[in-house]
DNA sequence: CTAGAATCTGACGTCAGTGTCAGCTTCAAC
DNA sequence: GTTGAAGCTGACACTGACGTCAGATTCTAG
């Protein structure tokens, strides 16, 4: 049996996922992406790169920091071991600040929602109005 | 009948709506929020900026950008006259924006309940073990 | 009128996540 | 072995939404 099949080079990767090269180096460089290396340097990951990576863009995309996702990874990739009290502070803390966010996107779309009737009937009235005179 | 009761000054506006006196100068500069202005240059607002400034936070919470906001404040400001195609169309990109990452926001934290949930198993676990042993 | 608080403008600092460039090395194909 | 693509490190640039500081001015209380 094959250790890990690391296979992929960094281009790759990328293309695959639609982060930037940088990008990757930037999450190796925090901790949150691993690699090999080749005997002159060049990365290797192994196909799991590829969902971690998706990970990685759902939580940044949340607002979660490259510290907070730091934190929270080894929940992800060791639950049963490094799980500790204040690990799950953290992940109780975030949910909380997604809720919060998700409300406020919800409220925010609603106003929008009455912005666009009203901003909706203006224009019909205008081409009405437009049409008549 | 008064034209507009300004009387405000911006650290009272500072203060009834918790952004920071850099913050509202830095909206006005962006388009975003209006003064009229004392002999000598002192901002005055009228109560109304109150509900901007917040509104103005729950849009910058909800990841819009200035730009963006600058965009869509025409629509609430006079919602029947300057109401354009494109003012429309732009309203209408970021409530699908909004709705796109709200469904992200749902998937995270999802994601993160399946976590707290795998987490704190094992934590009870633990303590069952330590207990027992 | 004067002290002191509040405000003004303008400029530079910060922070995170990336873009971008330089200069060098490694890999894959021929 | 050579060459061109791809990768490497390191450093500086940028954007946005502010913080912060300096130095001057204005408002308000006594």
């Amino acid at each position: 049996m094959s250790e890990v099949d690391a296979k992929m080079r960094i281009g790759e990767l990328s293309a695959r996922t639609g982060a930037s090269v940088r990008s990757l180096r930037y999450y190796e460089q925090r901790g949150l992406l691993a690699s090999v290396r080749t005997a002159g340097a060049h990365r290797l990951y192994p196909e799991t790169a590829v969902d971690r990576v998706h990970l990685l863009r759902r939580l940044f995309d949340a607002g979660l920091s490259s510290e907070t996702i730091a934190a929270l990874l080894p929940c992800v990739d060791a639950p049963a071991e490094e799980v500790t009290v204040q690990t799950l502070e953290v992940m109780r803390r975030e949910r909380e600040r997604i809720s919060a966010q998700i409300e406020a996107l919800l409220t925010t779309r609603d106003h929008l929602d009455v912005l666009l009737a009203a901003a909706t009937g203006h224009l019909h009235e205008q081409r009405g109005a437009a049409l008549a005179g």
